[in-house]
RNA sequence: GGCCCAUUCGUCUAGUGGACUAGGAUGUAGCCCUCUCAAGGCUAAGACACGGGUUCGAACCCCGUAUGGGCCGCCA
């Protein structure tokens, strides 16, 4: 029994995008279950499109998501190079050996003249458009004219005109295409540099190659590698075709660049921009696995082992399905809210930094911060949110836009004013600053005062945070500390009776 | 336009001829809890695209239609 060998085979044409990661991820999955190898392949042969900086964010993406390779870049492995720059010489000479074996021939059309026949094929509207195979059936009197001439070629494969393939898909079961809709497919390229599909097929047949498993978009080359496969002589490995990714409405494959939604919410598409936002990699690892797979119909956050161990092709989607956006959102917040606070609170410190503009450093020693984070943690969904709820801790005063809203129904200014200064004087003097003393004296205060809880705890938490918003109210304050709290209600109390 | 693939709640999905009064999750709405917002608990509405077959019996098999998606490059 041959071991499974599977490759994920990007492009470093851009970055990491969210299909390719669950490309990559269901190989991995599949690997790391049946005990087999995967393998990270660099397919940089289109040198045109080249994006400098891609290849680091591939590497990085990758490992932020934890589908660490066996052999690849890097790494290494018997089977290298694993760039695919770095293996031409194996292109040239098997695009050679299928044209001296009459499987392939040379086409001196030039783009020009390609662009001309495919003009005239739309202005006739022919049913059957693609190269017309003019190159195929020269005699070896114009072949001779035409390198006499010192054109420049292209090899492209001699597929059956007529007849049908058949093949077999993991998840779709068989599929037929008729060969006569089949292009002659250009393997070689004018610069000498090899298309996809040879380099493809070459490469997983000399790197072992057992399973494919690919996005959907790849399904209507196979009759191609099929008939390159068979012109090799070589045996094909087992094809799966991943359902494409939609954008979150539904409409379309998943953009190559952010996705703007109706509602005005932007659901970015590259794996650094998740990493960049806060998300965590468990988090986008077990939310990937359930696009286009379900663990067991009912069980929605689990764990890497137990991905790996019921992953299985056969019940991977068939049809294609929108980004479920939402519910990467609940699932990031279960997992922030599963986190130990100490890892949360490690985690959170760069964000928390770039957005405060303070530094690390100053943020670790801060023994406030320390102790809202349990209450931050149960409030984000992600880690760039946790600044929105601290902020305040860091200002050096607090400014209440609108002094009307320190008011709530059924008081007044003075009546608020009053009750704030009552609550400074009597927090100014407590024997002990924490939580409980905290709670104990105001509402105490509130019953004093004859007042709804809510309407004293309203007006200080937004005299001391500026927000209508904030952890508990009682821990919040001891976190901001006795002076800065009776400061910043003295200065309500002022703005309110400068008010009236 | 041609070819190929697909079609279960708004969305992600379970379902592989009888256990389906179609399950879970998310999202939405309501209630509870409550100092705000969350979290948590409870509840509700919400789907087998349509039409024909096959079968004692169909979400599940077959055909057609519709709809969606993918591909038709010296891109991958």
């Amino acid at each position: 029994m041959s071991t499974v060998r599977v490759r994920f085979a990007p492009s470093p044409t851009g970055y990491l995008h969210i299909g390719g990661a669950r490309t990559a991820l269901f190989n991995w999955l599949y690997a790391r279950h049946t005990g087999g190898t995967f393998i990270l392949r660099i397919e940089d042969t289109d040198r045109a499109r080249f994006v400098p900086g891609s290849l680091e964010d591939i590497f990085t993406s990758l490992r932020w998501l934890g589908l660490d390779w066996d052999e690849g870049p890097e790494v290494g492995g018997p089977y290298g190079p694993y760039y695919q720059s770095e293996r031409l010489p194996l292109y040239r000479q098997w695009a050679d050996w299928l044209v001296e074996h009459g499987k392939a021939y040379r086409c001196y059309c030039t783009p020009a003249e390609l662009e001309q026949m495919r003009e005239e094929q739309r202005a006739r509207k022919q049913e059957t458009t693609g190269y017309d195979r003019r190159c195929r059936y020269l005699s070896p009197a114009e072949r001779a004219a035409r390198e006499a001439e010192g054109r420049s070629w292209v090899i492209r494969l001699a597929v059956p005109e007529s007849g049908q393939v058949t093949f077999h898909d993991a998840i779709r079961g068989d599929i037929t295409f008729d060969n006569a809709r089949l292009q002659d497919a250009v393997l070689l390229k004018s610069d000498g540099w090899p298309t996809y599909h040879l380099a493809n097929v070459i490469d997983d047949h000399f790197m072992a190659i057992t399973h494919i498993l690919r996005g959907d978009e790849w399904l209507s080359s196979v009759p191609l590698h099929w008939h390159l496969y068979a012109a090799f002589g070589w045996e094909p490995p087992v094809w799966a075709h991943l359902p494409v990714i939609l954008n979150p409405n539904g409409q379309g494959k998943m953009s190559k660049r952010e996705i703007i939604m109706p509602d005005g919410l932007v659901v970015p598409v590259f794996v650094h921009q998740y990493r960049e936002m806060g998300y965590l990699p468990e988090a986008m690892f077990n939310f990937l696995c359930g696009v286009g797979w379900s663990l067991d119909g009912f069980t929605e956050i689990y764990d890497r082992a137990t991905a790996i161990a019921a992953f299985d092709i056969a019940q991977v989607q068939a049809s294609p399905g929108a980004f479920p956006a939402d519910k990467l959102e609940w699932m990031n917040g279960v997992y922030i809210r599963r986190l130990a606070p100490d890892d949360l609170w490690e985690r959170m410190l760069p964000f928390l930094a770039q957005r405060l503009h303070v530094s690390e450093t100053r943020l670790r020693e801060h023994e406030g911060l320390r102790l809202l984070v349990p209450f931050v943690q149960e409030r984000i969904k992600k880690l760039s949110e946790a600044a929105d709820y601290v902020d305040y801790l860091f200002a050096d005063a607090i400014v209440i836009p609108d002094p009307a809203e320190l008011v709530p129904a059924g008081m007044t200014s003075q009546t608020m004013a009053a009750a704030l200064e009552r609550a400074a004087q009597t927090l100014a003097v407590l024997p002990t600053w924490d939580e409980p003393a905290i709670e104990a004296a105001l509402r105490e205060l509130v019953t004093a005062l004859g007042l709804k809880s809510g309407q004293l705890f309203g007006a200080i938490r937004l005299a001391v945070t500026g927000k209508k918003v904030s952890p508990p109210l009682f821990v919040t304050l001891q976190a901001v500390g006795r002076e800065p709290v009776c400061a910043r209600l003295n200065a309500a109390v002022a703005l309110l009776k400068r008010g009236t």
